[in-house]
RNA sequence: GCAGGGGUAGCCAAGCCCGGUCAACGGCGCAAGGCUUAGGACCUUGUCCAGAAGUGGUUCCGCGGUUCGAAUCCGCGCCCCUGCACCA
């Protein structure tokens, strides 16, 4: 009988929602949770993978809920930027797949046609994502509340942020260099590729410019990852195939590559393209090296690339593997030579100079790897490789050698920068920045680094904010434990960061400039505490020309007093009093969960807005990382399933068993492949639970049964340990027990003949209870099958305890179960088919020594003491003669064990008549008669011998 | 480069912070038996090696160390991975 699990979805969330049990109301005196997860932005489709978080999140809202907390739980949606507007665009020029992926979501042409539109977008995602994805699993959310980045009442809080934030001094101006397209202004490089269409692993680079002076006063500038190296020059190479300009910048004139001048311009105040520059009449003189004075030759080389750097290169043979190859291959081609007068002895004069000293390598390293990996030419591939390993090992492990004048003996790592500094104060070197490889704009252009001479910066640099920030961080709980420690060099490494833009985007004009617009991630920082608000905006009851100043300064801060406010704003004197005190009750938010792409950028701005305004009472208590679901490659894709739109998957498999998937599959803190089969898996073990609820409602006996007070205690200690997982959150344990464990605490009982109504139905409360924070919708329905009433989701689960009653009842089903595993390990070793089994208990005196050995403080026992005890009581030779083997056994077995397991051994059972209740069972489950004696009793049957084996909590054995 | 993480049985994956409860949770796969043979099923048991007695042996990337005792702590080595700023 396979279940109808969309119809169970659907029957309940319309039961909650139409019950407002999602709805977060304060109550004053109760305890109260407050979560959020990271917002996600409005960029397209989501798939399954986001739902893992999501989820997690609100099982843990779900279970705080059912364990006395008012729960605040809210949902909202991240548009800033041109995410929207690239959908839109693509929507607008019919780009088969943004269209295909909407018909194949089942969007109507109409509604197609509208997202040309980047508002209609947003506006269209937004539901999608509270329709198809939170509310379609059951979120236990309050949507009153939702807000997005972009909605006007929020952008008067991004304002007022800003304003907090320069009125604490944390906004900053200073020149900028970033990544622009000169069509679309600033643009995002990342690999996701938001706003470009090539090149997203591009990184911007700093270069030292060098610049090396011609005879006739101009100078040739070559742009250099490696100022330190100037002692090593040798000479300067030039492509006389490339086109070279004399540009004039700060009063110089410099030579570079045409392209190179394009983009200084973009950095320098004023450059002025002079005229054209021959390359190949520079060839074989001589130019005049920066910070040495040395003059070196000027060299042909095909490798000047005028797109890099600025087209000129300056030769390191030593430390470059690549210049060196260049003299090589130049002083065999005779003909390149003769072409431009470049003698043998301008070659031997470009001989390479050792200049660092390199553990592991000789003094001309370059010279060494390249004979090494058996390179002789430019045209090898291997080139790149070999540089970057020469660089690498030079530059951690290097120290500058004796010729390197007042560098000597400086470890490279520093050498590099001091060097530049000083280049750089006496005019012989400049900055260039330049991208690591082509980018192209949306647009298709191309993508240049720009200097912003007048960007904002929010100074989370500040030494004040990180320090407050960082011990903030310590007594938060931030999971998992390694992140927790790896936030204070996050927050210590933490520096200025850009938090305006220049161009046409979604977001929040800067107050202080209007021609800004509040950057994404700037944006994003502050915002749990406006859910506190976006519910009365949402409702009319404040509108955004209320949201002034002294309203923010109020609700949020406390600061004047809802009269004057009142006043000031318009806004009513009761509606501020209500969105303060919700403020004062939800607030400090207790958990902000996100994926680990936020561990380096969302959650320390997070952390250091919040401090840098709010309160310190109302700081944030808690960050949860979560890792992905994938796919083999790193990316959820067809072929493993996944890909479908998550409305898809969640008729497919059902909810409650993604949900189920999500929370057991592995730790939060391991990416784990999306599979269909796996999830499918858990959809059978709901459907085996379902049977089984249905199996136990069977039970109807009014009588006592001997188990009964064992399936209560289990319960009970079922129960603690639960709530112990989730203290840390640790959902996975939760749900192993729930729904792996659990389900085998039920079937034991009935094995044992376990039949009062009653207590199954008792039990029974509590499996079903637990299992409503991570499979809501099952839970509910089997709630309602086993005919209660109300929801589930708002029924209180008890806190579980342990106590020695509970210990005993645990331990006298222990005994049965060691003894039958062992009948069976004997059965399986002897291949016996048992006509009898005979079981012997162990004399008292054991039971004394074990307890004796268990009360040893040290947990350490005494031998010769336990021995001696047990001497003066024990009356057969017989069992004396046992007496010193055994204590020796006991005093191993009690230094081993867990203070569970003491806990354990200590409890102290009558096993005779344990045993002797639980013959019926013993002898139907063995399929033979099943005889109990004491080891010591002289009557019983022991041709073998085995009654010494007897020991506490495991009697010995007889089979025949 | 900066800041971090990891290597566990056929596979996935717990455990590691707080050493003994660990031959090592759980799932998947596989095997045997049962139940049924409408069903991607379900139930029980087993799944490192050896064993006619409940046991012993060998394991948690490699090598060393600390300890009565190490998958867990320390050192070295090999291999793999993640995030990194106008992308949320």
């Amino acid at each position: 009988m396979a279940l109808d699990f969309s119809a169970i979805e659907a029957k309940w969330r319309k039961a909650w929602y139409e019950a407002k049990v999602n709805e977060s109301v304060p109550v004053p005196g109760k305890k109260k949770f407050f979560m959020i997860f990271a917002y996600p932005g409005v960029t397209g489709y989501l798939h399954v993978g986001h739902m893992r978080g999501y989820t997690f999140s609100d099982a843990v809202v779900r279970y705080k809920m059912m364990t006395g907390h008012q729960v605040l739980f809210p949902v909202g949606t991240h548009a800033t930027g041109n995410g929207a507007i690239t959908f839109a665009r693509r929507v607008e020029r019919g780009d088969p797949v943004a269209v295909d992926v909407l018909r194949a979501n089942g969007v109507p042409e109409e509604t197609i046609a509208k997202l040309k539109d980047p508002m209609e977008v947003v506006k269209f995602l937004n539901d999608v994502f509270i329709n198809d994805y939170w509310k379609r699993f059951g979120f236990m959310s309050d949507w009153r509340r939702f807000t997005c980045t972009i909605y006007p009442d929020y952008s008067k809080f991004i304002e007022w942020q800003m304003r907090k934030l320069m009125s604490e001094g944390l906004l900053i101006q200073k020149p900028y260099f970033a990544p622009a397209c000169l069509e679309h202004g600033p643009v995002a490089i990342d690999a996701s590729e938001t706003d470009i269409s090539k090149g997203g692993n591009a990184e911007v680079l700093e270069y030292t410019v060098l610049k090396f002076d011609l005879e006739d006063g101009r100078k040739l500038v070559a742009a250099t990852l490696r100022p330190e190296t100037v002692f090593g020059l040798t000479n300067f190479w030039v492509n006389p195939e490339v086109e070279y300009v004399d540009a004039q910048v700060d009063g110089e004139i410099w030579v570079v590559s045409r392209e190179a001048a394009e983009k200084l311009a973009l950095q320098k105040d004023k450059v002025l393209v002079k005229g054209s520059a021959d390359g190949a009449s520079l060839m074989a003189k001589r130019c005049r090296a920066p910070y040495t004075g040395k003059m070196i030759p000027i060299f042909p080389s095909v490798l000047c690339d005028p797109n890099v750097g600025t087209g000129l290169v300056m030769s390191v043979p030593s430390d470059a593997p690549v210049d060196w190859i260049g003299l090589v291959e130049l002083r065999k081609d005779t003909a390149q030579r003769e072409r431009y007068g470049i003698t043998d002895q301008m070659m031997d004069e470009a001989a390479p100079i050792p200049i660092i000293d390199t553990p592991g390598w000789g003094s001309l390293p370059a010279i060494e790897i390249t004979e090494r990996m058996g390179i002789d030419s430019l045209a090898d591939p291997k080139l790149e490789e070999a540089t970057k390993e020469i660089y690498k090992t030079g530059f951690h492990k290097g120290v500058m050698n004796e010729i390197c004048g007042g560098f000597a003996g400086q470890p490279v790592e520093r050498a590099k920068d001091a060097m530049r500094d000083e280049m750089l104060s006496s005019g012989q070197a400049d900055l260039f920045y330049d991208l690591s490889e082509e980018v192209l704009c949306r647009c298709g252009g191309k993508v240049l680094v720009k200097k912003i001479p007048d960007q904002w910066f929010i100074d989370y640099a500040s030494p004040t904010l990180t320090e407050r920030a960082k011990e903030h961080a310590l007594t938060m709980k931030i999971l998992p434990r390694e992140y927790y420690e790896n936030m204070q060099a996050v927050l210590e490494w933490y520096r200025e960061r850009a938090c305006v833009r220049l161009g046409n985007w979604l977001g929040t004009r800067f107050p202080f400039d209007q021609k800004w617009i509040i950057e994404a991630i700037a944006d994003s920082t502050l915002y749990p505490a406006y859910y506190i608000v976006s519910r009365y905006a949402n409702e009319g009851l404040v509108r955004p020309d209320g949201m002034t100043e002294e309203f923010f300064d109020f609700v949020m801060l406390g600061k004047g007093n809802s009269e004057a406010v009142a006043t000031s704003t318009g806004v009513p004197r009761e509606t501020l009093d209500a969105i303060r005190s919700e403020f004062e009750y939800w607030h400090p938010l207790d958990i902000n969960l996100g994926g680990k792409e936020h561990m380096t950028v969302h959650f320390p701005v997070f952390l250091m807005n919040h401090v840098a305004i709010l309160r310190p009472e109302h700081w944030p208590r808690g960050i949860i990382v979560n890792w992905y679901i994938t796919a083999t490659g790193g990316k959820i894709s067809k072929s493993k399933g996944g890909a479908q739109p998550i409305p898809d998957a969640a008729e497919r498999f059902g909810v409650d068993a993604m949900r189920l998937f999500y929370a057991h599959i592995a730790s939060l803190y391991v990416d784990v492949p999306w599979d269909d089969e796996k999830v499918e898996g858990y959809r059978d073990r709901l459907e085996r639970l379902w049977s089984q609820v249905q199996e136990l409602l069977e039970v109807r006996a009014d009588e006592e049964s001997g188990i009964d007070a064992w399936l209560a205690a289990r319960m009970q200690t079922r129960l603690f340990t639960l709530h112990r997982y989730m203290d840390t959150y640790d959902l996975r344990s939760y749900v192993n027990d729930v729904y792996f464990e659990m389900p085998r605490d039920f079937k034991w009982y009935l094995r044992r003949y376990g039949k009062n109504k009653s207590v199954v139905s008792k039990a029974l409360e509590t499996w079903i209870a637990l299992m409503a924070p991570v499979t809501p919708h099952i839970a509910e329905e089997m709630w309602q099958l086993s005919g209660r009433e109300q929801f589930v989701s708002t029924y209180q689960i008890q806190p579980g305890s342990v106590d020695e009653h509970i210990i005993i009842e645990e331990a006298k089903e222990r005994l049965i179960e060691r003894l039958m595993a062992d009948v069976a390990e004997i059965v399986k070793v002897t291949g016996l088919e048992p006509k009898r089994t005979v079981v012997m208990v162990a004399p008292k005196w054991k039971q004394e020594m074990l307890a004796m050995a268990l009360s040893d403080p040290k947990g350490k026992p005494d031998v010769p003491a336990l021995i001696k005890g047990a001497i003066s009581t024990v009356e057969s030779p017989a069992a004396k003669k046992e007496v010193p083997a055994y204590a020796k056994d006991v005093s191993t077995e009690v230094m081993k064990a867990s203070a569970e397991d003491r806990q354990m051994l200590g409890a102290l059972i009558d096993e005779m008549s344990v045993l002797s209740a639980a013959k019926g069972f013993l002898e139907s489950e063995l399929g033979c008669a099943v005889e109990i004696f004491a080891a010591d009793d002289p009557g019983r049957a022991d041709p073998k011998g085995k009654a010494r084996l007897a020991k506490p909590g495991r009697p010995a054995i007889y089979l025949e």
